[in-house]
RNA sequence: CGCGGGGUGGAGCAGCCUGGUAGCUCGUCGGGCUCAUAACCCGAAGGUCGGAGGUUCAAAUCCUCCCCCCGCAACCA
């Protein structure tokens, strides 16, 4: 039996349009499900939208609309971005069908009979202008932190969650799975925050209305709806189908990844665990939090009004360029700095001049000085050669950074493997060879053409999950397609000499124009 | 003493956990090649690795203190 890979990105909420945060995280999740798809792995891969919340609800009376209308308009942009960009998820869920309010309202029932979710007051600083609690940190000498105006203290009805009663179990989940949080500094934070002490928290609000309503209780004498971190969170098992005993919820579950923003972090790491233990289910397997693309050092988002249109950014560097850039450039865990210089850089550098050209220089001598002769390449790429040994040092090291979200590392490492051919092709000159009559000189210079487009077919392989169309392309002009269409291409066909023994090889066409930056 | 991240040649970043020639991309300068998308290859210049102290045969890396920048601090998601 295959095993099984489950990966989620958050769902998104829909105030917002895609930006290039929402691209960032869910392009990392269709590399990992990619990737593990190619070494042969059973993978789903769940995103969706966020539609519930006071924040929805604000939004819809801004723009006139109902929310289910707002939600209905904002999900399509996300839809359209992703087909966009390629990404091939299982499911898309929505917390506004029906399929997830079930779960939502199961789980909550069954938590309230457990004892887990308790009627209680909340006491808080309330702004009555902006229908907000803040905490004594945030309303700074009892201002609110949005207006300014006083906040009053404020006692109100509220269900609340226990999750105070699983702060000794949560601990002991993460020492026994030191990879539950990934990566380490961001455990060490989650670790600190749960050691500080873990609280009840509220889990139902009664400002507003458009959410998922809790269950009927005599006790409450008001209407409550679920709080939205509770509702969204649960969408991760909601798509499983798990009240249904459908078979998606047994084979996934809980071997799931779920990937996060690093400032969504502790509502994964914290909350969520503990509403499964209420649950009596199993926890995830990891959650892995990536930093944050910033400009001048800000976070980009939608509210600083510096956010970013992926589809823009798809038209003026591509869909591939786009996809490599953010891999490439930023470690992933880490915050880093978007500019369209560095990015416009690095993919004619990279892309262009480093890859794109050396497909079309290595096709191009094939098939300008052996285009007529059918050869057998497992011959001619058995001698040792630099582009062999580079691959054969960077096979290993390209899927340790896999299974450890090096993205970057492992591009690095690819690129060894493409600049061991460029060097190659200029340290044996197979122009020269091609002018020699010898047949040492003619063995010679099939050799070397055949060593370099055996060196790049297992690199285009390996940048399947990274830039999915154009490294068909590549593989396409290199005559080696077919290595990538059967089971777990990934494992099977990147050794070196796993390709097909007899390739025809296509007139290359540029794969990456250069980009100029326009000022 | 609230918690965390960062301060590395001109720019942007790796490396730090598991001490031992400071690496990458771009830029600059010089050379080579002509197969290729004016792409490719080689070489050079350029760094007291924020500051001070300590451990060590050896510190960008471990420890202590200090300075500067940025987040977080549970009901905004």
């Amino acid at each position: 039996m295959k095993k099984s890979y489950y990966i989620t990105t958050p769902i998104y909420y829909v105030t917002d349009a895609p930006h290039i945060g929402h691209l960032y995280t869910t392009v990392a999740a269709d590399i990992l499900s990619h990737y593990h798809r190619l070494i042969g792995e059973d993978v789903w891969f769940l995103t969706g939208t966020d539609e519930h919340g006071q924040k929805c609800e604000k939004r819809a009376k801004e723009t006139g609309e109902t929310p289910q209308a707002l939600a209905d308009r904002v999900v399509e942009r996300y839809k359209v971005a992703w087909h966009r960009y390629g990404i091939r998820y299982s499911d898309f869920i929505r917390t506004t069908e029906e399929r997830h309010k079930k779960v939502v309202t199961t789980y909550i029932q069954q938590l309230m009979k457990t004892g887990d979710v308790y009627l209680a007051e909340y006491e808080g600083l309330y702004c009555v202008p902006c229908e907000t609690y803040w905490t004594e940190t945030q309303a700074v000498e009892g201002k609110c932190a949005d207006c300014g105006r006083p906040v009053e203290r404020l006692k109100e009805e509220s269900y609340f969650f226990k999750m105070s009663a699983y702060e000794k179990p949560l601990l002991e989940h993460l020492e026994r799975h030191p990879n539950f949080i990934f990566p380490e500094s961001r455990r060490n934070e989650v670790l600190g925050f749960i050691r500080q002490g873990l609280k009840d928290i509220s889990i139902s609000r009664t400002t507003i209305q458009w959410g998922i309503p809790m269950p009927k209780d005599p006790k409450a004498t008001k209407d409550h709806k679920v709080y939205v971190w509770f509702d969204a969170l649960t969408n991760y098992l909601a798509a499983l189908g798990p009240l249904e005993s459908d078979a998606k919820y047994g084979k996934y579950w809980p071997n799931a990844i779920h990937l996060v923003g690093k400032d969504i972090l502790r509502f994964h790491a914290v909350y969520w665990p503990t509403f499964l233990m209420a649950l009596g289910l199993p926890l995830p397997k990891q959650i892995v939090a990536h930093g944050w693309l910033t400009d001048s050092n800000r976070k980009i988002s939608k509210s600083l009004g510096n956010a970013i249109d992926p589809l823009a950014l798809a038209d003026e560097v591509g869909v591939d360029g786009m996809r490599y850039f953010l891999f490439r450039e930023f470690v992933f865990g880490l915050d880093g700095e978007y500019t369209k210089e560095i990015m416009y850089q690095r993919i004619n550098s990279d892309l262009a001049n480093d890859y794109g050209n050396c497909i079309s220089r290595v096709c191009s001598m094939i098939l300008k000085y052996c285009g007529d002769q059918s050869v057998n390449i497992q011959e001619l790429i058995k001698p040792a050669s630099e582009p062999k040994q580079t691959v054969g040092e960077v096979i290993p090291v390209f899927h340790n950074e896999m299974q450890n979200y090096g993205f970057q590392r492992a591009l690095e490492a690819v690129w060894k493997i493409i600049s061991s051919v460029n060097r190659y092709i200029d340290s044996s000159a197979p122009w020269t060879l091609a002018k020699s009559g010898t047949p040492e000189d003619q063995l010679k210079l099939k050799q070397v053409l055949f060593q370099c487009h055996e060196a790049l077919r297992v690199a285009s392989i390996f940048l399947l999950p990274f830039i999915p169309t154009s490294a068909r392309k590549a593989l396409t002009t290199l005559g080696a397609f077919e290595s990538v269409t059967g089971e777990a291409p990934l494992l099977q066909n990147v050794g070196w000499g796993q390709g097909p023994a007899e390739v025809q090889i296509k007139k290359p066409e540029p794969l990456f124009p250069r980009l100029e930056l326009k000022k």
